[in-house]
DNA sequence: TCCTGCTTTATTATCGACAAAATTTAAAAA
DNA sequence: TTTTTAAATTTTGTCGATAATAAAGCAGGA
């Protein structure tokens, strides 16, 4: 509790505030835990790019924040395998490989359909409005990026977690959504790195149309195929470009 | 790398100790990742119970580990849920939970079964032989466990992990592969709390021998069942224990 | 002259001791 | 009994010292 003694007149107050910070350090919060939240977005948005070595030093001046928090961040970090670190040898923005991303866009998938399966049998109304409302978004934030021109911007990339969060939102089981999560956070930042300039082949407000129809019909497999279709499509995307400078 | 260079005759000899160690604190480690595994097991083993507060200052003296290293060990252990940590008030063991246990088992049983779909279509003839190995293991630990007296041994343990490994080794994704085992991990603290009571009325040999066969038949949907099969009677032991302690 | 291997140097990561902030406990006053 | 204040404990962060690794320099041999 971020709190204040006062004198004013004759009287002392104390004032407490919480929540009333411009947003930026958070209150309450560790510097161990700001640092890690920092870095891990700016990881995921490529601002640290793939292979960049994460010296002390820099970051310490970069964050202003001291090296023993940001050691914390760092050893979080390595345990969700967005740095890497070996012996003495400091810490490193996990690299992209085209291989690992097949892997984890593997695994991904499976938790993904897995999910599906659970929530469509397991939801309620309360649900199924939540999945008619972020379908809702993410139709008008399509319709937006097949207008836009310049990359894709973050309320599209926002919309676009939610729906499918909210696909899988019921699925019962918080250990499997907290892995997916990890998952669609690990494959983000493949997919920022490279795929969007095939987003105009792509019809991608038909692919999520037909998913929620099928999420609402409670068509667990057909909404398995689909969202499975919708990923490898992504990923075929980014094989291309990372396999394939040439063409 | 711990070496020594040693004058011998008139000959200089270089000689490497690397594995030569008492096994304590590893070469080339760090402390902090030597404190990680040692945390990591005494909370997996019981060791540290859970709800156990976690000074520094106790463990300083009980690991030998200055406080840095170990808040790094601890960090990352929060990652793995093993410990809880809130604000600025320390770390604490993860506490059992039933509920969070029962979707624990449940995220487990969903990725075992995926991992074990994929490692049958995909498995090659080592594989196999690997799976015919641990299952020969499997049967002698399970014999030698029916007629164990005082808990469960660790040699039962070690081949039960090793058992189910094999059988989903050949999955084809390392990251299914180490969703897989966090999962088992965190689960083996529950199972290792209390299970161990009910072991006289079921035939794990069987169970055991059922499912490899299965997956040496190359039957997926058979292994499945019978491994669902097997995590809910273990699942359900432990339920029955802590939800009904009066019969 | 160029390459190979070792030694030296410098940079950097890791660790432990100290200090500051926060929380919890205890006690006193209303 | 409840609230408030103060003390003590504990957690967190900063800093400096140590140890490890990477780079540069140097000698010896081809």
């Amino acid at each position: 509790m971020r709190k204040a003694k006062v004198l004013a007149g004759n009287q002392l107050f104390e004032i407490d505030f919480s929540g009333a910070e411009g947003g930026r350090t958070g209150d309450g919060e560790t510097l161990a835990q700001a640092a890690y939240r920092a870095l891990r977005v700016d990881i995921i948005r490529g601002v640290r790019p793939p292979g960049e070595r994460l010296r002390i030093e820099k970051l310490k001046t970069i964050y202003g924040i001291g090296p023993t928090p940001l050691r914390e961040a760092l050893q979080k970090l390595s345990s969700d395998r967005l740095v890497v670190t070996e012996g003495n040898r400091g810490f490193t923005v996990a690299p992209l490989d085209p291989t690992e991303f097949h892997d984890l866009n593997m695994a991904r998938t499976a938790v993904e359909k897995e999910t599906l399966r659970l929530s469509i049998a397991n939801g309620g109304n309360d649900w199924e409005a939540k999945v008619v409302a972020v379908s809702y978004i993410m139709k008008k934030e399509d319709q937006a990026l097949m207008a836009a021109r310049d990359g894709v911007p973050d309320s599209w990339e926002q919309a676009n977690a939610a729906f499918h969060a909210a696909m899988v939102a019921a699925c019962g089981s918080r250990w499997l959504l907290k892995i997916r999560t990890d998952l669609h956070d690990l494959c983000e930042r493949y997919r920022r790195a490279s795929v969007y300039q095939k987003l105009g082949t792509r019809d991608l407000q038909s692919e999520h149309q037909a998913i929620s129809e099928a999420v609402l019909d409670r068509d667990a497999e057909g909404a398995c195929v689909l969202t499975e279709q919708h990923f490898k499509l992504t990923a075929a995307a980014l094989s291309d470009q990372t396999a394939d400078p040439a063409s």
